[in-house]
DNA sequence: CTCCTGATTGACATCGGTGTCATAGGCCTC
DNA sequence: GAGGCCTATGACACCGATGTCAATCAGGAG
């Protein structure tokens, strides 16, 4: 039993006493077929337990119900919640999910989105590691749809946030507090989303007649480790800053266990992204909610508009963008100069 | 140039004057293929940029480099961290990984292992949701690992790490400190690894002679909303309990967040699995280091052993255990109130 | 009763590769 | 120089489905 091969169309549609074609057209609920042999049909189906084998099946009609999603690292805690709405989507429509990280090297990017390719899997969902990552790939005319960051791609639509405006609002806040040296952590400026981080913070400072110090930019925020040795250097600057924008959640769970380590909780803190325990935390890290659940279901719904009503007009135009806001919850609420308001314990 | 449809091995063969033959042999690297032969139909593959095509592939041959995971719910921090390991370890060894989420379903756990049977996956891995989950199945001889749980299939290998025994050690540690009154939290009793912490619990309190209260244990903490009711129940009892036991990562990133809002950070916690954040709150909090990583590195290398040697012989026999430790970060020290070490009756 | 039409159905090619087996030479042996 | 053997290669079937197009058949029209 258990080491009986599996039912095929053809065992189908012998045991049904009918031709194989016929028996393909009932799997495919074609109109062009008797009541009473397409009930034969589907009682042989039943009687021998038969599945489709979607290998054949996609090899022959040129698709595939999968959906291949390519994105930078399925640990991180964004890309997980990210993907796992995704999922669930896709999945109640029937359709499978196949996932693969990038780790942002370009060539395994588009090698990965290559095989989906040839995989034939329905419709792609990407987190690319550059606007023109994809350029010049040959992608069959699959719908695809950017997520998190802006990619371009024939007929492609892209659902991200507004990276440059909500950091501007980030730093702003910092900046409403009292603060004006405000230091900006980030991880290596290869991806536009980063970039754009960036020109919103420069953009708050420029609003508010403050001048940016290269000192207190620093984008070499790669890892854990390295954050602390970067929270250690700014620290010992001769005007170091009074409150942090942490430009992603990677460099976030960095800068938090850091603070707490060096006893600075009296440091400002604006973090892009939400994390668990952010408020929990004593004090309570202020974020920007970026929520991956949102986008990702916007990302799922839009693929499968496309999927099911290929459309050349793109519902939406080529850039959805979700919209994301402040939460207050304490670190981006400190005021600047401590000292001001009660004696100093610490030092 | 984007319109032109792929090359195919039909057409690298006609390029290089050669059989479709003898091009899938230099495609195989078969030995059997002059060295001349080789190089000429190499020339033609890079000439006109072929890449097979998998699905065609694997339709013939049977087989695949692709692996597919079935886990619970890759949103999930334990679990997006333990499959990004496995996807890095397989995309090393050259395969292409599928992961779908069962979200507790049966039915639907079920079905993905059929659909990636269906698809000719090379191997599985699955973190199941009971023992005999995929009972009866035609597997087709795939080799399949578990993972986190113990599952059962033909020649099938578990890789988890010792449940009951770590649940002991973290309750141990707890009474150790003095406290007689410790709650157990988890979510429902569905899944083997849940039964089995809660037997390590009954053990340790066993060992102490200490009166298990069923009030105490609680397997209804589904989410966090009902996590911070069951701290409100638990809180509000006659003898409220002066420690916490938490069953895995879900459940405590519900009970840190209830502690902080009650102001009950006085509780003494253990949790078994770490996460984020988790040494930077205040206490710090103790876990068990149930490490997705370790858990996920050994599946993997177990599943390519099978893979690459397809052996009856099990390496490491058909249940592979991962070593885990406490690690104490302040919370699990918490001693227990002053006057529950004086005498006192219960009940 | 024959012809035409539309509804069903099936034979066969096909998708892009791989497995089996046969065949054509080249080289060695006796 | 014939037989044997090994190497390199190709012809062909096949995996399990779908697309094309022809064939069959019943019923209505003329």
């Amino acid at each position: 039993m258990t080491a009986m091969k599996d039912a095929t169309l053809r065992d189908v549609a012998a045991h049904a006493g009918v031709s194989i074609k016929t028996a393909s057209r009932v799997l495919n609920d074609d109109p062009r077929v008797a009541d009473g042999t397409r009930a034969s049909v589907t009682a042989s189906m039943v009687a021998l337990a038969y599945q489709p084998d979607p290998t054949a099946r996609s090899l022959r009609a040129g698709r595939d119900r999968t959906v291949g999603v390519v994105v930078e690292s399925i640990g991180d805690v964004f890309v997980a919640a990210l993907v796992a709405q995704i999922e669930r989507l896709l999945a109640e429509a029937g359709y499978q999910v196949l996932v693969a990280s990038s780790y942002r090297e370009l060539e395994r990017e588009r090698s990965i989105v290559s095989n989906f390719v040839q995989r034939r899997c329905a419709g792609l969902i990407v987190m690319p590691s550059s606007l023109d990552a994809l350029q010049g790939m040959p992608l069959r005319g699959l719908p695809v749809v950017f997520v998190d960051r802006e990619g371009s791609a024939p007929g492609s639509q892209s659902v991200i946030v507004n990276d440059r405006d909500l950091a501007r609002v980030a730093t702003s806040h910092l900046i409403a507090q009292g603060h004006r040296r405000i230091a900006l952590m980030s991880d290596a400026l290869v991806v536009d989303t980063t970039r754009h981080r960036h020109e919103g913070y420069l953009d708050a400072l420029r609003d508010a007649g403050i001048e940016s110090d290269p000192e207190l930019i620093r984008d070499d925020c790669i890892d854990e480790p390295r954050v602390f040795s970067v929270l250690d250097e700014v620290f010992a600057l001769d005007e170091p800053p009074t409150a942090i924008f942490s430009a992603n959640t990677r460099v976030s769970l960095g800068i938090v266990p850091g603070l707490h380590v060096a006893g600075r909780t009296d440091m400002a803190l604006v973090a892009f992204g939400d994390f668990p325990m952010a408020a929990s935390l004593k004090p309570a890290v202020t974020v920007i909610d970026h929520s991956p659940a949102r986008i990702g279901e916007v990302a799922a719904r839009t693929l499968l508009a496309r999927l099911i009503e290929p459309s050349d007009q793109l519902q939406g135009g080529p850039v959805i963008t979700v919209p994301a806001h402040l939460i207050e919850r304490g670190s981006g609420e400190i005021p600047a100069e401590p000292r001001s308001r009660s004696p100093r314990v610490r030092r």
